[in-house]
DNA sequence: ATCCTATATTGGACATTGTCCAAGTCAAGT
DNA sequence: ACTTGACTTGGACAATGTCCAATATAGGAT
């Protein structure tokens, strides 16, 4: 994702000090984390970057369909940079860890026309839930 | 689900006024209401009931099983009495609204033990989503 | 029928997550 | 370097949910 700063110049994004740290933080294919966990990290880089521009630019991301927005639980929204790649998330019921997980088969091919109601049905978002190996073992 | 009430009591469940009209809002096979709307709705029932008592006793519905917490957007979480028969959800990105449905195949069954790093995986959400009729014909 | 007590309810304070806005700041084109 | 529209800021506000001490009550025991 090193050139993710690329692509958003190349589509019009103004380059911004607190953007570049945003798209840093999110570096890396198996992150998941939530919007103030992404403020944190920006933190230590830039301390004066705001909450408010922190949101904001997920925000964006997610626009540009460079971020993906999970929601796993009832807890915050998290934030997955690994956009390009279709899959969908394994979560420990226990600690919360997020896992990318690639399913054999096609869900969306699974929902008969019958069981459409005339949606135009055009994404499908598949989340197990278990327990890691060392919820299990504490249990 | 009007023997609801006949196997909470079985289950040694104190049988109280609130108790009683939270689970009749939740009646019916097709409903998905926040918390909220939930309580909104007992109060019409029964005026003096508190926001705290409607959440708790959704909670322990959830314990018990016999109420699924669905969390389909960053929003609310919704309720869903069909506890009973398994299924998922097909929501509309336009207005929010939420069908249930049933799509063939076992999405348990698709998440190869490679794919499982060593978690013990008891459950999968699948939501679908897309837009509704309406929506799609309004954009 | 009444009493007792564990359990349930209440309301309000508090926490978390997220949104909004007016004012100030700055990237990047000219 | 100037200018300008886009970006950032901080703090107020909103929505959802949790927690707690005080009060009330269901349902078994008497």
């Amino acid at each position: 994702m090193s050139d993710l700063l690329e692509r958003l110049r190349g589509r019009g994004w103004r380059m911004t000090a607190q953007r570049r740290v945003v798209a840093e933080v999110l570096d890396g294919e198996h992150v998941h984390l939530t919007a103030d966990e992404v403020h944190a990290r920006a933190v230590v880089k830039l301390p004066e970057i705001s909450r408010a521009t922190v949101y904001n630019t997920l925000g964006e991301l997610v626009t540009l369909g460079e971020v993906i927005e999970v929601t796993t639980d009832k807890r915050a929204k998290r934030y997955d940079p690994n956009a390009h790649q279709p899959h969908h998330h394994l979560v420990c019921a226990g600690c919360g860890a997020i896992r990318d997980v690639h399913p054999s088969g096609n869900p969306l091919a699974d929902l008969p026309d019958t069981e459409r109601f005339g949606f135009t049905v055009s994404d499908v978002e598949v989340t197990y839930r278990g327990l890691c190996p060392d919820c299990a073992a504490a249990a």
